[in-house]
DNA sequence: AGAAAGCATTAACATTCAATTAACTTCGGC
DNA sequence: GCCGAAGTTAATTGAATGTTAATGCTTTCT
C-alpha cells in the first residue's frame, strides 16, 4: 500500500519528530497528536490506515483511546499498533484484548519501525482483499476516490448514482425510505418527480447487478448481497 | 463472545495439548481433531465459532479441509484460522483464497494465540452486528432499519405486516383488541373488512412461527415468546 | 464556438405485488 | 351440536414501482 496514511499519537515531542521524519522519508503521509483525546479527534478527521499509539499518556491512555477508536464505524479498517516500553510484558496482552493489531517496543529503532509498519500495511491489504471478496461479493465504494469496485474492477458512476449507492451501502440491509433517500441525496428542499429515484435505482441495478437492490414496497429500498 | 466453541485440527498431539490447555483456561470450549477428514466431521457435528486449522497435515491438508468446510451451509458463520510455519510468506499462501479469516504462525506462543483468538471472535461478533440486539428469545423488530430479526436472521416484511408486528411486540404479552389494532395500524378513519386482520396475522404466523401469536377469542391478539 | 457525449429528470405506459375481499371451513365456549 | 368468532385460501384490485425514451441541461472535446 503506497501513500498510506498514518496517525502517530505520543506525548513526547522527540518521539513524534523521530518517527514522523522516518515514516515520511518512506513516503507515508503522517499526522501527529499529543494525547489520546486529540488522537481520537484526528483519527475521525484523518481516517488513517494505521495508528501508532503510545500506551503511556496523560489524559487518556493508549488502551482507552484504542477502545474508543474501535467504536467508530468509519475506523473499522484502521490498524492500531501500540508503542510500549520494553519489559512491559503484560501491556502487550492487554493491548491485544483492547483490539490492537500489533505492538512495537521502545526504544524505537527507525529501521525496525519502518519495516514493521510496512509489514502491517501489507497484511492489511491482504485481509481487506479477503473481506471484500466474502463480505459484499465484490462491491464496495471508495468515497475518497469517487470510485466503485465491483469484483476488483473499477467503475466510475455519475454523481447521483454514486451518492445513492453510498447512502444505501452505508448500512447494508437497512431499508431507506424514499423520503430519507430524497433528503440524503437530493437535499430537503429540492423537488423531483415520483419516478426519479426509481430510474436511478434501475441504473444501479443495471451496472451492479439486480440482486443487490431490494425493493420494499410501500417503504423504500435497501442494499444487500 | 464468552464460551465460544473452538475446533482445533492438527496432526501433532503436542500442539493439540498445548493449545487446548491454554484456550480452555480462558473459558473456551475446545474440541480437537487429528486430521482434515476428522476435522470436517467434527466441524459438522460441533458447529464451532472458530476453527484453528493446521496447513500441513496428512490425509487431507488444511487448504482442502478449509474449502470443504466452507461448503457446509451450517458453517457459514464459522471463522477459520490457519496455523502456518513461520517464514512461509503469507501473502502467497492460497489459504486466504480458500476462505481463511486469519493465519497464526508457529511456533505458537500461548498468550499471543489467546489474544489472537479473542480478537478474531470480537471481529466475528462485530460482523454479526445485529445478533446482539435485544433478545426477546429470537425475535425483535428494528423500526429504524425496518427489519425484523429472527434468531439473528434478517427478515424484511411488507409494510402492514411490519406495523402490525411492531404494535404487538411493543408490549409483549399484552392483548390488543381488534379495535386497537385497527386504529393503531390502519388509522381511525379507514374502513376495512372483518377478515383483514386475520389474514395479516396469518402471514406473520407463517413467517415467524405460529406459537408467537396467540388468539384470545372474543378479545384480540397478543405476542409472546 | 460548435459538436458530441453524458447526466438528471420527466412523462407515458407497463407491471408487480401487498392489501383486501369474499367464500368457505374450522374452532371453542356454552 | 349450536353459533359466533377466528382461520384459511384464492381471486381481485389498485397503488407503488418498473421501464423506456425523449427532453433539456451541463461538461468535454476539437
Amino acid at each position: 500500500m503506497e501513500n498510506a496514511k498514518i496517525l502517530l499519537v505520543d506525548d513526547e515531542q522527540d518521539i513524534l519528530d523521530l518517527i514522523k521524519y522516518n515514516l515520511e522519508k518512506e513516503g507515508f503521509e503522517v499526522t501527529t497528536a499529543a494525547n489520546g483525546r486529540e488522537g481520537l479527534r484526528e483519527a475521525k478527521r484523518f481516517v488513517p490506515d494505521l495508528i501508532l499509539l503510545d500506551v503511556m499518556m496523560p489524559e487518556m491512555d493508549g488502551m482507552e483511546t484504542c477502545i474508543q477508536i474501535k467504536e467508530q464505524p468509519e475506523l473499522k479498517h484502521t490498524l492500531i499498533a501500540f508503542l510500549t516500553a520494553r519489559g512491559e510484558d503484560y501491556s502487550q496482552i492487554a493491548g491485544f484484548d483492547a483490539g490492537a493489531d500489533d505492538y512495537i517496543t521502545k526504544p524505537i529503532k527507525p529501521r525496525v519501525l519502518v519495516s514493521r509498519v510496512k509489514a502491517l500495511l501489507r497484511r492489511k491489504s491482504a485481509t481487506e482483499e479477503v473481506s471484500r471478496k466474502k463480505k459484499t461479493k465484490g462491491i464496495s465504494v471508495d468515497k475518497e476516490r469517487y470510485v466503485v469496485l465491483k469484483n476488483g474492477e473499477e467503475l466510475t458512476l455519475p454523481k447521483k448514482e454514486f451518492e445513492l449507492l453510498s447512502l444505501l451501502m452505508s448500512q447494508p440491509g437497512r431499508v431507506f425510505t424514499r423520503e430519507q433517500i430524497l433528503s440524503g441525496v437530493w437535499g430537503n428542499d429540492v423537488i423531483v418527480g415520483d419516478r426519479t429515484i426509481d430510474v436511478h435505482i434501475r441504473k444501479l441495478r443495471e451496472k451492479l447487478g439486480d440482486s443487490h437492490f431490494k425493493t420494499v414496497k410501500g417503504v423504500g429500498y435497501k442494499f444487500s448481497d
